[in-house]
DNA sequence: AAGTGAAGCAACCGCGGCGTT
DNA sequence: CAACGCCGCGGTTGCTTCACT
């Protein structure tokens, strides 16, 4: 697959690449380092630009890069990534280890983007996400939207915590409407990580998160999510350990500690 | 078996952010 | 502080393969 190649103007070769081009890249990096891409490809006896390069080794030549068909795991977790993070497809492929960006992009443009489309499902708002706190019951927050006035969220609360973090994060936030401070809340909230069935104390502590949660329908509360909000938010995101806040819980069977949504049968 | 459209994948392009001068 | 250049990211394109008729 890929592209023909052929030749710029300036002798910089485009287009798809050789194994004896992959083994010389490698072999540079392995011995040398990366360094300053500008310069790599001339000093590994490459006719490339260092962009290509930086793509050829970032998506394809990598250590760790995992090739091959996503598993409905990885697939779940781009989903559910994607509704929180929207297309920011860097930030996703990092709690996606050995998955590229571009890989994920790839993914969900060609494959899971249409395969919601063809289910019904607004792909922006994962509308179907919502409806799924009725299919499979995760948590007893009325995410307090006026706009989502399709939540309905169950009396119980089974899922994982991961499960139940993203299920309220996708919930809550999928519109983008809502502040960095509301998602902080989320993220500190206490009953997130790994939850069990403990249903008592869900209910118990849902009385005090309920009341700042009940102040989530007045409008005014909401910070705009701007760009700027977004870029704290993304820095906030970046500095918590997800293992123990739950997005990323690797005791988990899958990786992702993503659930059930249903939305990828086909 | 041949034609055709869809799906999947690899790579390019353009833009914005950020560091340097 | 403006100008410049590089890097990284997201969108898009182009090619190959697959599935269906």
């Amino acid at each position: 697959m890929g592209r023909a190649t052929w030749f710029d103007a300036d002798g910089t070769k485009r287009g798809g690449w050789t194994d004896e081009e992959d083994q010389k890249l490698v072999a540079y990096i392995n011995e040398y380092g990366i360094g300053d891409w500008r310069f790599l490809p001339r000093k590994a006896g490459l006719q490339r630009c260092g962009k290509s390069c930086r793509l050829r080794w970032l998506n394809y030549l990598r250590p760790g890069v995992k090739k091959g068909k996503f598993t409905p795991e990885e697939e779940e977790a781009i989903i559910n990534f994607q509704s929180i993070l929207g297309n920011r497809w860097a930030a996703i492929a990092q709690q996606m280890p050995g998955r590229s960006d571009n890989d994920i992009k790839n993914h969900w443009n060609s494959c899971l983007k249409k395969r919601l489309e063809r289910n019904g499902i607004d792909q922006m708002t994962h509308q179907p996400i919502i409806n799924l706190a009725v299919k499979i019951p995760s948590f007893n927050i009325d995410c307090g939207n006026s706009s989502s006035s399709t939540v309905s969220p169950s009396p119980s609360f089974s899922s994982s915590g991961s499960a139940s973090l993203l299920n309220r994060l996708a919930t809550g936030i999928s519109s983008r409407e809502h502040g960095v401070d509301r998602i902080k809340n989320i993220l500190s909230d206490p009953r997130t990580p790994i939850i069990t069935s403990q249903e008592e104390e869900f209910e118990e502590s849902n009385k005090d998160h309920g009341k700042a949660l009940a102040g989530d329908d007045q409008e005014d509360d909401f910070l705009m999510w701007d760009e700027e909000n977004m870029r704290r938010f993304m820095d906030e995101i970046g500095q918590m350990d997800f293992e123990t806040n739950g997005v990323y819980n690797s005791s988990s069977s899958s990786p992702y500690s993503v659930y059930e949504t249903g939305l990828l049968d086909d």
